[in-house]
DNA sequence: TCAGCTCTTAAACAAACGTTTTAATTGATG
DNA sequence: CATCAATTAAAACGTTTGTTTAAGAGCTGA
């Protein structure tokens, strides 16, 4: 097993098992023993639990960004950008990015939303820093769209926005077993996400009735 | 120092501190030194650590959804509702009424925020067990008053509707003061809920595409 | 006043945690 | 084949965790 073997199992394995239970939950020792490898392993190789925690979003978050900022790059030469098209970005085109890895968009948006609930102060830091660049940029191009709406209007809405969205594909699992009894319909990520996107276009765009 | 102090200053140092750091990242210790007790008297008067993360959430949820049935009841009696009555009674009635009490509704929300992310499938099983009828009550009326939305896309947006407070009121404090920094504009609890309102009465009520 | 119960206290428990240490093993290079 | 650095392995480290124990204090009712 060669050293980068041993690196992937690691991450593979704390990714399952961090959006499972989340981080502090999960002991190195089962993530060690999930993967196969030893102990210390961790330590050698991410210097901390901490460390394997921020490589664990870094190994999906870059590939996601970079897809959304190819994405921006393109919608951005175009003119008459509507909002539909700017969260189909968001939507389709970077999850789809990461499931075309074989990985599970549902898993990210579970260790997202852990990313925001549980404390873990460094992670948030690392991840602002990271990444907090094309977050702004696709908030200024969405902004940008709806001249309409009033900034700081606009931008609860945005955490609105971000709230269903993480809040709900996060435990999108549990939701659609509830689903499932209750109407015997079952809903698959694309379905829920055609569902998702214009929810999200009529919050964003409802009139401004303009609070302060 | 009553038995009655003891147990309730337990409960006032847990529900600051759990929604502050989580459950797991918060330990008996801590929460009785806070509370200036023994540690041995979450043991004692609660049974487990487990039984007191329900204890805590039993003292709010208890007065919320009372709160929430008696306005239930209220407009029950009245023909012609309206989708923005019933959030209206959700959002006002119901956290006012925690208000009311001097306890603070946005930890409440940072409370059920962590309820949802953090595994504890105790807790989760605690609430449905506990409140689900209110809960079911509430969605049923959500639900009558919006007959020409398909019920699986209804659900569906129910969620995505709680997703959007739940993350937003729990993050409040640090949504809020982005805002302040970038727009030099303070929100209100108040504002926010008058903006978050008409958002997920838009997206409850915007067009079915209707999927499936 | 004293028995009897409730509650508080201090101390100890075993288990689990992240991390470190030291030694064994591997694999490539000269 | 010998050498040397990189990696793995097993064991132990000191803390911290939730929980339990056993003794003490404080109040109540007879």
């Amino acid at each position: 097993m060669s050293q980068l073997d041993t690196v992937n199992r690691i991450l593979d394995a704390a990714e399952v098992l961090f959006a499972e239970r989340g981080f502090t939950e999960t002991s190195l020792r089962t993530i060690t023993s999930t993967a196969g490898v030893n102990l210390a392993a961790v330590n050698y190789h991410f210097g901390s639990k901490k460390e394997l925690i921020q490589a664990v979003f870094e190994r999906f978050l870059t590939p996601f960004t970079e897809s959304l900022d190819r994405e921006l790059n393109r919608r951005e030469s175009q003119a008459q950008l509507q909002v539909e098209d700017l969260l189909q970005s968001l939507y389709r085109v970077a999850l789809a990015g990461l499931a075309r890895e074989g990985r599970d968009p549902k898993r990210f948006m579970r260790l997202l939303g852990l990313a925001y609930t549980q404390s873990q102060g460094h992670l948030r830091r690392f991840i602002v820093s990271r990444y907090g660049a094309s977050y702004r940029r696709f908030a200024g191009q969405l902004s940008g769209v709806l001249p309409q709406v009033d900034p700081v209007t606009f931008y609860w809405r945005l955490y609105f926005m971000l709230g269903a969205t993480i809040f709900s594909l996060s435990s999108f699992d549990a939701i659609e077993a509830i689903l499932r009894e209750d109407f015997g319909a079952v809903s698959s990520l694309d379905e829920t996400l055609a569902r998702l996107a214009p929810a999200a276009v009529a919050m964003l765009t409802a009139p401004d009735v303009g609070a302060a």
